[in-house]
DNA sequence: CAGACTTTGGAAAACGCTTTCCAGGAGGTT
DNA sequence: AACCTCCTGGAAAGCGTTTTCCAAAGTCTG
């Protein structure tokens, strides 16, 4: 292993000067010792050893993303966006996924402090039970007391900077859109209940059917991927409108209702939440709010690494897209 | 910051004592002691820093891993198979993304070498140009002289361990079980001819086509995504029979059929590549090859982390596949 | 109960880099 | 010509761990 002592010492310089020369240091080089230094490191293959210059430097290059399924285009999306500022940084990403346990993103947070990454992003809803978010917080806070950023993309519990979809108003709007088709009578299909995110979509659907007048939707509860949706369709006669929390239930939602023979979006109305890109080309195309997933990403990584003056939390907002799941009545 | 050396002093130990008691070793230490470092790492707060460590262990707890494109759901299922062993192992994962450009998987596999990972997974297709290939194992063998591990998804070029889709064999099999069903005109919606996998599914198809004495395909290249497929299907009059190279691709010929009222199966049948997963719900459903994607990922962590006595090629065979975008003829 | 092991704890030398001082020389100013 | 400054290069002190020796104290065995 070639160190940068071997290669101060194959240029005849100091190991001072080898390390000014090839790690970006604010001081010159005169340019004959500049010359020797590349090339003996060149010759002799040098690479530089990270672990050695975090340890030295007391930062490190690396961000950390803790997401809760990278393969749910959701998270995919929001990870891209992030990594890519990453990249123009010049900074590497460490990635963990939670699978949706609460405990994993806490031990991830723990696991990035020890690694004395530059920042962590929390990816994902938060939970209902404060106690989680409660030793989550902690963790957190302990991680920032030594120095470290975090972000978060989902909602603004935890005291750091946050990305806030606003999941509420977007279930609102598309609400009112569909109610706007003629639709009274509607099912939720609801993630679990203690995930923040699916709760107040449900909520936004429900609020805004309410002070329309309309009556209270069927709420029916399940996971919060394809099968749960699936599962959840099939319990949604006498409706003429089901509101899926997010793309994936309303692909599994699709699914059952064709199984069952039963057509969108002539017998029923479907419509989800994200607009997954990867899912545009369904037959029929769903409706649902659009977020700017890859921008959200990116945008949590800004505020991690930008000054921090103090805690903002950055809401935004979805766009209501009507497509073929969805139709008037009559 | 809480080093060693504070809960060492904090529980009126000696700095190996307490490395010895927070950090597994082979050494052991009375339970009396280990109680008190204990205490105190837990009273301070401390947490250990990983460069340190790595530093004086000269081997880090990291593996890289490095995927064309982390938004398509094929480099998603690779991930999450890898990440699952890693987890298993307490490694982290550090990831990047390459957007399908060459020089950027030569310049991470130097980042990751620097960062001193303990193997680095290369996902996605080689290239067909020997000289981008040849710089690449260059960086490779440079990291593997100094101890690091590698491993790769994909064609077996790079003189190490490798997990390779017998995307040959799965393109025959599929090309013979369509002209089982009567097709005799067809054309392939191909990738850039300067990927190796794309190449190979193309040459495997159009071989089983000769052999079987059928006509030569109508090859059609385009990008190895949608929009590629898009296009590519607009051009594909007079054909009965259209094979996308992956499913990406077919998602895009499906679309690009439905704008222009072409019925499938009816007008024309289609088939894909790769099955993955999220788009099992389309409609018509995709006729495809099954490969086995998170357990491929799975399958090359774990080449990378075994014995490296010798280097090994493990070929994983695609399952043809048949559903509804595809039919027999008349 | 002596001698031979086996444990257990600590001191101190790495690990490979960054960065603070220092020193010497070049260039400017009175 | 004497005095300052500015620049460049090097010596050496960290950064926070791990781990190799040593030494002291048990624990066995015959």
């Amino acid at each position: 292993m070639v160190t940068l002592e071997d290669v101060a010492r194959h240029a005849g310089v100091s190991l001072a000067t080898a390390s000014r020369v090839l790690n970006g240091s604010t001081r010159q080089v005169g340019a004959p010792l500049r010359a020797k230094v590349e090339l003996a490191a060149a010759e002799l293959g040098y690479r530089t050893n990270v672990a050695a210059q975090t340890l030295a430097r007391g930062a490190s290059n690396v961000i950390g993303l803790v997401v809760h399924d990278l393969t749910d285009p959701y998270f995919a999306a929001i990870a891209d966006g992030a990594m890519r500022v990453a990249e123009s940084q010049g900074l590497m990403v460490m990635i963990g996924t939670t699978h949706r346990d609460p405990e994993r993103e806490i031990a991830y947070v723990s696991t990035l402090n020890a690694q004395r990454v530059r920042a962590v992003l929390l990816v994902g809803s938060r939970v209902t039970d404060p106690r989680t978010t409660q030793r989550l917080r902690a963790e957190l806070d302990r991680y920032r007391e030594s120095g470290g950023r975090v972000a978060c993309v989902g909602q603004d519990l935890l005291g750091v900077d946050t990305v806030v979809p606003d999941n509420r108003r977007g279930a609102a709007e598309l609400a009112r859109a569909l109610a706007g088709l003629g639709h009274r009578n509607f099912a939720i299909l609801a993630g679990p209940d203690w995930l923040i995110a699916p709760r107040d979509r449900v909520e936004g659907f429900a609020g805004a059917l309410e002070e329309l007048g309309l009556p209270a939707p069927r709420v029916l509860h399940g996971t919060f991927d394809r099968e749960g949706g699936y599962a959840a369709a099939t319990r949604t006669s006498g409706v003429t409108c089901v509101f899926a929390v997010n793309d994936v239930m309303a692909v599994g939602a699709l699914a059952s209702f064709r199984d069952r023979g039963v057509r969108v979006p002539e017998d029923v109305s479907v419509a989800g939440f994200d607009d997954i890109s990867t899912l545009r080309d369904l037959v029929p195309s769903l409706s649902t709010v659009r977020l700017p997933l890859a921008d959200m990403g990116a945008r949590a990584l800004e505020l991690a690494l930008g000054p921090s003056e103090e805690v903002r939390a950055e809401a935004v907002s979805g766009e209501v897209i009507l497509r073929e799941s969805s139709r008037g009545l009559g």
